[in-house]
RNA sequence: GGAUCGGUAGUUCAGUUGGUUAGAAUGCUGCCCUGUCACGGCAGAGGUCGCGGGUUCGAGUCCCGUCCGGUCCGCCA
């Protein structure tokens, strides 16, 4: 029998037991007459004691780091145990160990945290595999995939698979091609989604769809962004949005409980795109602190109903938020006290191509009900005032103030709202909340013409 | 396509105003150690400072070019 047991089950119940584990080599501590192997493998780690009669042997047959090493002996109780991981209250005492295979020094250590950078790491990739973080996340992913295919299975889903090579159906993105050997010169894409296959099953009457599937996008890399990425891609016939909606709300709550064995209870809030744009520049805001925007210039058409006093800043001489498309300002809580040398940094923050604005205004609202701000020279205190009422700040806030472009500015007051929130502790990372951002809708219903027609946007 | 940051030991990084023999940690090798689990102690090896050119008495450091990588913009739903 190759082996008897993984190195991750063995525990105080398999006392005196002989048995066989096969693994990789996590470290090897020698101590004169004794020597300490941590065995790996996907289970966990088992300890094994070398012995003294052993001990001559791997002398002649020396350890190194991930050697492949099949070991037979005796299961123990440790005299001086690890209560960090499940096997460590027992050891193997080896009475019989075999080689599987050598290895080479690897360039990197196989730990948590690895000295590897992330070049080395994908270069040796079938090293970093076996490091227990890499481990984890592909756990997760199988467990976030196995829990979507149930619920979807017991909603009446069918999973269809649909051809990778295919007719070009332009989205939006650039195709990636595959050359043709039965017509030279011709050429397949790859889906960017299975858009219109699934069309094609709502009309032949495959009323719920879905498949977790990959898309190809021939377009540049972000950080969190791939030209190959993977979707979970559904479609429902005879359907209002509100069905959409709760059937995927609780596609969500499914996995958060299957996964993380949360029980999320609370209602989804809802929000429209417009909203979420106008409130907090970004279409999916973090909602776990408040510190809104506020807008203080006409908005663009874009923002059908919205609208805003522009009276506070206008008629001020002030060029910079006169010629401005937008003007947007966020209370930061608390923060009224800060120096000349922080605002000096926001203001520098801001400057960076990343956000790339212009420079940054501040009013503080002082906790004696006064006003200090570096756009005095054209605002009284009784404007300064009415400009902070409106972002209901209270006094000890700071208001920050972008001014420029609407989309840019709005993008970087979101990223600045972010910062705030960050520096202020004010984004947890082990707290979430669930949030559906409603898109614009595509298509309105004509009452006169009595068909959908397509909404400018 | 554009902007910007980086490339120094196996690895992750430091390296001052341009100035003696380029350092640290970790890994690796050898020796010591019978209870470690991030073992410990002692000793040692390990470098074309990405590449090419220039300035200079002298370049890891300054300048130009080039290659590679990260991030962002463009692009992408």
């Amino acid at each position: 029998m190759y082996r008897t047991h993984t190195c991750g089950e063995l525990n105080l119940n398999n006392k005196e037991q002989t048995v066989t584990i096969a693994g990789w080599v996590q470290t090897v501590r020698k101590f004169g007459a004794i020597t300490f192997v941590d065995l790996r493998d996907r289970y966990g780690i088992t300890q094994l004691l070398f012995g003294e009669n052993l001990n001559k042997q791997l002398d002649e047959q020396p350890l190194g780091r991930e050697f492949v090493l099949q070991a037979t002996g005796v299961v123990n109780e440790r005299s001086n145990k690890n209560k960090n991981i499940p096997t460590g209250e027992i050891e193997i005492n080896v009475t019989e160990f075999k080689i599987l295979n050598k290895s080479a020094v690897p360039p990197f250590t196989i730990q948590d945290e690895t000295d590897g950078g992330d070049d080395l790491r994908m270069k040796y990739r079938y090293l970093d595999l076996r490091r227990n973080v890499v481990k984890k996340n592909l756990e997760l992913r199988y467990a976030v995939n196995r829990s979507a295919r149930n619920y979807l299975h017991e909603n009446g889903f069918y999973d269809i698979e649909t051809p990778f090579l295919i007719k070009s159906t332009p989205e939006g993105a650039r195709d990636f091609v595959v050359p043709s050997r039965m017509n030279a010169g011709e050429f397949y894409a790859l889906p960017q989604s299975p858009q219109t296959f699934k069309q094609l099953l709502m009309v032949s009457g495959y009323d719920r769809y879905y498949q977790i599937v990959k898309c190809f996008r021939d377009e540049d890399l972000r950080a969190d962004r791939q030209p190959e990425f993977t979707q979970i891609d559904c479609e429902m016939a005879f359907v209002e949005q509100n069905d959409i909606i709760d059937m995927f709300e609780g596609l969500v709550k499914r996995i958060f409980k299957d996964v993380k064995g949360i029980d999320y209870t609370e209602g989804v809030e809802r929000m429209t795109w417009e909203d979420a744009m106008w409130n907090y520049g970004n279409d999916k805001p973090d909602i776990r602190f408040d510190m809104k925007i506020t807008n203080y210039k006409k908005p663009s058409s874009v923002y059908t109903n919205k609208s805003t006093n522009s009276s506070l800043i206008d008629k001020a001489n002030f060029v910079v938020f006169d010629n401005a498309e937008t003007v947007l300002a966020i209370a930061v809580p608390g923060c009224s006290e800060y120096t000349r040398k922080q605002t000096d940094e926001l203001t520098e923050w801001v400057k960076r191509p990343q956000i790339g604005m212009k420079g940054l205004a501040f009013i503080k609202c002082n906790t004696d009900g006064t006003y200090k701000s570096s756009i005095d020279k054209f605002y009284d205190i009784e404007r300064l005032k009415a400009i902070a009422e409106a972002c209901n700040a209270n006094p000890g806030d700071l208001i920050l103030i972008l001014a420029g472009n609407e989309e840019r500015t709005r993008k970087a007051m979101s990223e600045l709202r972010l910062e705030m929130a960050k520096r202020l502790g004010l984004r947890k990372e082990d707290e979430f909340r669930l949030l559906w951002v409603l898109d614009f809708p595509l298509f309105e219903y004509d009452e006169e013409s009595n068909r959908w027609v397509a909404r400018h946007h």
